[in-house]
DNA sequence: CTGTTAGCGCGTTCAA
DNA sequence: TTGAACGCGCTAACAG
């Protein structure tokens, strides 16, 4: 690969003019410029983005850490990252740690060590976490979205997970279900947490005792779902409805009651949480949490892009709610 | 952020030896390594990574350029890439184009100027893409995935698409259907043409002559499925099978029948293409074409990884087959 | 075992 | 309008 000697040398000028050229300044002969244009396309040259970033400590690239690049939960929330981040002339690099507490922390190094000028994490996990208060202490530009922690002065972009539990269970507890299941989340998210707590709380403001055999906990995916579902609706006292914490699960949960011979949303009702574009498109349509996706993903963008332009930014917290989406999948319509 | 020099200071030895302590060089005294690690801790000192890969000329990171990073059918792909990308230590930076041929070059550029070590590229587009021949002949390392160019001496996993089109409309002629619709894929995407290609050659073997009419194309996305199929189904002579170009639009058709109160199976018979999760656990199961996914991701970085380790690697191609997996979606069980 | 020197590829003063 | 000199933060070659 050509550098930017090879090129100086080939328009027989210094490196600082073809530097002047790449950068677009305007106090550039133009026949300097002409010479210096034509040996960069003769040579296919192309700067090195590494060196050019270490000199001016600016990468132009932010980081997303997300714990599961797979989930369609995402997929709205990337394309609102993207369009934000292109139109600011940043690109974007993702790492999927897929809820492992120590690959999240790996990359985190990883993309701190100068590959990114900021990150924004999204999937966070219970545990030590103290890397994240560091990194806020250093005014290390980062947006933390989903979860918001206590006593930190960073920026959030929180959602609403308990109130969505919430909804969810009393909107069962509405079409008149006492026995409601739950299939948690995978245990090393917050949100699973979240959720779970949302669900406990309308429980308890019906008057219906939290009954710890009726959760469960899984992994976000459907073939995860399936196993505990089953051990759910093989319970000698059957729940009458199952709220999981997120659609893919919601699906694992339906399927596994079809193999038990139940119809949905007849003898088993089903809420799920996240409304992917799928939830309205598969048999049965389901009834799931919304969140306004795209503007959580482009928010939490410019919100970034914001603190590393401008370091003075004071942090906020930012909080989405959600909303219940009525289909057909508890048989309420 | 503190640099080499200011552990050095601290640790009163030269650059060079903390460098060495960082790369755990064997060289060093007990009692400096010591000094060295004390003084590391107390600065929380992080080396730049920007720096050591501009002095080393090599990133530890590949990058992976792909079509739609939302697409569940790159799920198991990417688990199998980041596998082994993991095993080998390196990192993983994705970038989404969305098919548009633009973007996917702006991110090669992006990629190329020295932030990765090499690039596996999939989703591959229509048009000049000659810029991928220079990379090759430049000797870049470069895994391409799904289609395989002639002429070209790159290493390909190539994916029978073509044989997997055929596979799939044979199916529904050996079922009796006559009249058989294709939703395409992307027109921008290679893979279209290929399953497309498949789709008329099943059809010319068995006699059935091509109506240009019953091929429409959409973006490989449910919603934008659902329209274009409702095209298809109003037809004066209305198909009774659509061959899908993947699962989601499959699922787009499935919608779109179940609004214009027709029955799938019975009164239209849906193959999908890529065998996604979700394809066998909603309703109904989906006829599909299934791929080796997560080979098919290990076996990519497997392959760039030994590039760029060994750049004297032979290019090869390897060629994945596809197989049809019978469930529900065309009556056929 | 340790330090000195040089250089990776670029941008940015400062003079000319 | 152009170039020389310096430095970004690190590793590698060589000497001692």
């Amino acid at each position: 690969m050509p550098n930017i000697s090879d090129v100086a040398r080939r328009a027989k000028v210094s490196r600082t003019t073809v530097s002047r050229v790449l950068n677009g300044k305007d106090d550039v002969n133009e026949e300097t410029r002409r010479r210096v244009l034509e040996a960069i396309r003769e040579l296919n040259y192309r700067p090195s983005a590494l060196a050019r970033s270490l000199v001016k400590q600016k990468t132009d690239t932010i980081g997303v850490i997300l714990s599961d690049i797979t989930d369609p939960f995402f997929s709205r929330i990337i394309q609102g990252v993207e369009d934000v981040a292109h139109k600011f002339g940043y690109g974007i690099v993702y790492a999927s740690m897929r809820w492992d507490p120590q690959i999240k922390h790996n990359y985190v190094n990883f993309l701190r060590s100068g590959r990114v000028d900021g990150l924004l994490m999204m999937g966070h996990t219970v545990g030590n976490e103290d890397y994240v208060r560091e990194m806020v202490e250093e005014r290390f530009p980062l947006v933390l979205v989903e979860y918001w922690i206590n006593n930190l002065k960073a920026n959030f972009i929180a959602i609403d997970n308990r109130g969505g539990g919430y909804l969810a269970t009393r909107h069962l507890l509405g079409l008149g279900h006492r026995r409601i299941a739950h299939v948690a989340g995978h245990k090393n998210a917050r949100v699973s947490q979240e959720r779970l707590a949302g669900y406990r709380q309308a429980l308890a403001e019906a008057g219906v005792s939290y009954d710890e055999s009726l959760v469960v906990y899984s992994d976000f995916t459907t073939e995860g779902a399936i196993p505990v579902a089953k051990k759910l609706l093989s319970l000698p006292e059957r729940p009458t409805a199952i709220f999981a914490a997120n659609d893919l699960m919601a699906y694992g949960v339906i399927h596994a009651a079809r193999e038990l011979g139940l119809k949905v949303p007849r003898e088993l009702a089903v809420v799920g949480y996240d409304d992917i574009e799928l939830a309205s498109l598969v048999t049965p349509p389901l009834t799931t949490i919304h969140q306004p996706r795209y503007e959580i993903g482009s928010m939490a963008a410019w919100s970034l892009i914001q603190q590393i332009e401008n370091k003075e930014m004071q942090p906020t917290v930012t909080e989405f709610k959600t909303s219940l989406v009525i289909r057909e999948s508890c048989g309420a319509k």
